[in-house]
DNA sequence: TATTGTTATACTCTATAACTATA
DNA sequence: TATAGTTATAGAGTATAACAATA
């Protein structure tokens, strides 16, 4: 029942691994609240930039267009953001978080700070400053759009 | 283009982020090898246990019995692994790597090993370290195959 | 009857390709 | 002609259910 210590060892393995044990718990909780990861970061992504385009929102969160059209659809039924059609050129729409939605937004945010206390509950305080210090240096190595700078 | 502050600020989001990101480069790396991200934990974990049954194999490493069976089968017909009916119990069979197995897997570790260097170069020697050990204290508290002990 | 390995099927998620309306 | 958003379709990956052999 042991893992082979070679993959044990490795902490892309572990890396992942914990990944996606922490995205499924994410996932099993928001989908009791008929949400998806989705909808959570999206919901975010409005909350600190306002009046993103579709396809703005899409590149940023690494979303095909497509498949954002069904989240925004979802999220709009229940009246936690509004579509506006850009005057500018009107093929555009822009897309802005409800005062609903921000409400949502609390909740789900303090849901997956529950989890993420679960998670690094084994660590110390100063021990999770590390390791976000280490994971962010890594992302944002491999990841500008993790980056402080634009 | 930026990814919310909200999100980057999470271990938990930074954790799923990069575990994909590793995820999904060894996928790609193995498959140009044609082999899966399954075909190299199998042959690891043989290779370190010989003789599991598929039964075994499959709870350790969290697969379905019946996704190890394709899996099996694809290493059988490379003549990488080796299926032994269990004389003990008829309905079993054991599993054992070969030695072209065996040559096979020393391949693979190599080209996760270069993987692995790129996603930790932007750390020093002792910072690689501090990860691994912080990553294996959460993997071990949550998830007990990855423990010492058995 | 229960279990091991196997085969066949269904479902979810995502990726791709067409379609419309605007530019 | 090209682009933004939308719709429809296809594919990979996984989970579920049924099946044959053995206990």
């Amino acid at each position: 029942m042991r893992l082979p210590r070679e993959l044990v060892a490795r902490s892309g393995f572990l890396l992942v691994r914990l990944g996606l044990r922490f995205k499924a718990q994410a996932l099993a909780e928001l989908a009791q609240a008929d949400f998806s990861q989705y909808h959570y970061s999206v919901l975010a992504l409005l909350d600190e930039q306002p009046q993103e385009t579709q396809a703005q929102i899409a590149d940023t969160l690494c979303l095909d267009r497509s498949q954002l059209v069904r989240i925004l659809d979802s999220l709009e039924d229940r009246g936690l953001i509004a579509r506006h059609r850009d005057r500018t050129d009107r093929r555009r729409h822009t897309v802005s978080v409800t005062a609903a939605g921000r409400r949502q937004l609390h909740q789900l945010r303090r849901m997956i700070d529950e989890l993420e206390d679960d998670l690094l509950a084994p660590l110390t305080g100063a021990d999770r400053r590390r390791l976000h210090a280490l994971l962010l240096q890594l992302a944002e190595a491999h990841d500008p759009s993790c980056g402080a700078s634009d």
